[in-house]
DNA sequence: TTGAGGATTCTC
DNA sequence: AGAATCCTCAAA
């Protein structure tokens, strides 16, 4: 455990991450993701690829230097490009080879905030500091060169733990963001009510508000 | 507050 | 060609 990890958050074990990543998803919702300089955030939206039935996850047609990370040990990050400008990052989880991962959506900064203002000139909240995949990525400092980085043993000086708030036990479930292919899977998870989140649930075309 | 459209580069 | 997105701008 790495030596800069305050005593009164608990690094998330090797374990928690070699489990399923619909599985660990939801227990991710609540937890601290943080960085070596004090950075932190509380994770309230994720998401969960992969496996052989998940066409819209990257891992789908099996391992490419760009997904190799997907495929490695559980508890390391696989941070991939996005639409030429951002970078989203996700949890690898499962076994070895299995190309499973859950992606960290959205946050709530809780400390460290004045370095992920500089980091996200463009955020006119707080609430847009880490309200989306690149956008967290972004005030997390979190690129290529964060690939594989262990989340366990803080090899990069990030990883996750938690401060004794425990997962929602009623988070909002439904369809990913985003994707086009597989979009019934209900593979996103967020903390209810939320207002840190990126995106207001898909309104039903018919079920409009009211 | 909401929606439309452009940005920009990696991957297969 | 299309992408696990963000930002700006316009209109209400």
């Amino acid at each position: 455990m790495p030596d800069w990890l305050p005593d009164h958050w608990t690094l998330l074990p090797r374990r928690f991450y070699q489990r399923p990543p619909q599985e660990v998803a939801p227990e991710l919702l609540n937890a601290l993701l943080i960085r070596s300089d004090g950075r932190a955030a509380r994770i309230v939206e994720v998401e969960a690829y992969g496996g052989s039935q998940d066409p819209a996850a990257h891992s789908y047609r099996g391992p490419t230097p760009r997904t190799a990370s997907m495929f490695g040990e559980a508890g390391h990050l696989y941070v991939y490009f996005s639409y030429g400008i951002h970078w989203g990052s996700n949890v690898v989880c499962g076994q070895e080879h299995e190309g499973v991962a859950v992606l960290l959506r959205a946050a709530e900064p809780v400390q460290g905030i004045d370095r992920m203002r500089e980091l996200r000139p463009a955020a006119r909240h707080d609430r847009d500091l880490a309200s989306g995949p690149g956008k967290l990525s972004q005030a997390f400092g979190l690129d290529k060169s964060f690939d594989g980085a262990d989340l366990v043993t803080g090899s990069h000086g990030v990883v996750i733990a938690r401060d004794g708030t425990p997962p929602p036990t009623d988070p909002v479930i439904g369809p990913r963001i985003g994707i086009s292919r597989a979009v019934a899977f209900p593979w996103r998870w967020h903390v209810r009510g939320h207002r840190h989140v990126s995106a207001r649930a898909p309104r039903p075309a018919s079920a409009a508000r009211r």
